[in-house]
DNA sequence: GCGGCATGGTTTGTAGTACGAATCAAACTC
DNA sequence: GAGTTTGATTCGTACTACAAACCATGCCGC
């Protein structure tokens, strides 16, 4: 993820808009919570979250080490230092890629599933007390505004980033 | 935790609540965005996240190590280090507490300040891509909903931590 | 006032994470 | 077949995070 010097104003930058700043404010505060609540859980099965969004992404799919460091914007030295460490755990393992003979597959084990499962599970139930706060129309509105503001889940374009 | 389309049971409830888990989902997604917008121009200033954070929280006030180290929910030898690395930046300064001859407090340098400042408005200005998607009213009501999950922002209960 | 205990912070050791450069094997292109 | 590119690993380095040990300061009971 290559850092960008991006200065120029946006179109509507300059007209004061209180509620973009609280909305910053609060996407940070809400970005500070849920990744406290992933860290937490993550240190119960003594798993970074970096570790925790691998075992997430593969519990239903097998990767190729390039498409899995790309995807979570990592380096490929550091992507091979992660899938050791839970290679060594026995939650992942590598296989050969069938169609490529540089490339390396990264897939689940059954013990990783389960791990993973239960982390999820208690991610989960972690964060229902702060959405629990909210009544059930909230919280489909909340879903719907996040989702509109995030765009698909299956794009992977940096938000702020000039392309 | 990436969003994916099954549904786990679930333990507490017993009842499906799929505005629930979708919102877990949106909000693991919008957490990593924010710390990904966060991680991205923090290496821009040479910066962890870590660091970014606590340049946020000392832009308008002086802060015991402790104090901070707390907030943050580290260890305090690791805020130790943190300080130590940003005070030989010229970031950070330490002092003594008036009125605790063990205590050290913390305070931001003028050089440090402005860094912060620009940081802080290239974090606003990048969000606003993705913000930028939603409609003002739009904006006011997701902060309004965010706020109203998070609870007041002076208070630091972890979220989802038995007590 | 003093000893014991607690607190605040630093230092040391260790492991994981992150990146960049170097290296090697496989694939692609001409 | 040679040159270049790609995929992944290894190595070196710095930072971050925690735990244990240590030292200075503060508190409290006697």
């Amino acid at each position: 993820m290559e850092p960008t010097r991006e200065n120029e104003p946006r179109g509507d930058a300059g007209r004061p808009d209180p509620d973009g700043e609280a909305l910053v404010d609060a996407l940070a505060r809400s970005a500070f919570v849920v990744m406290g609540v992933l860290n937490r859980i993550g240190a119960q099965y003594d798993l970074s979250l970096t570790q925790l969004r691998v075992l997430g992404i593969l519990r239903d799919r097998r990767v190729r080490m390039t498409d899995l460091a790309n995807f979570l914007g990592l380096d490929k030295s550091t992507m091979s230092g992660l899938v050791d460490r839970a290679e060594r755990r026995g939650l992942l393992e590598r296989g050969r890629n069938p169609t490529d003979g540089r490339a390396v597959d990264v897939y689940m084990t059954a013990a990783g599933l389960e791990l993973a499962q239960q982390a999820h599970g208690e991610v989960r139930r972690a964060l229902a007390s702060a959405t629990g706060r909210l009544g059930k129309q909230e919280r489909h509105r909340l879903t719907q505004l996040l989702e509109h503001m995030l765009g698909p889940a299956d794009v992977q374009e940096p938000v702020g980033k000039p392309s």
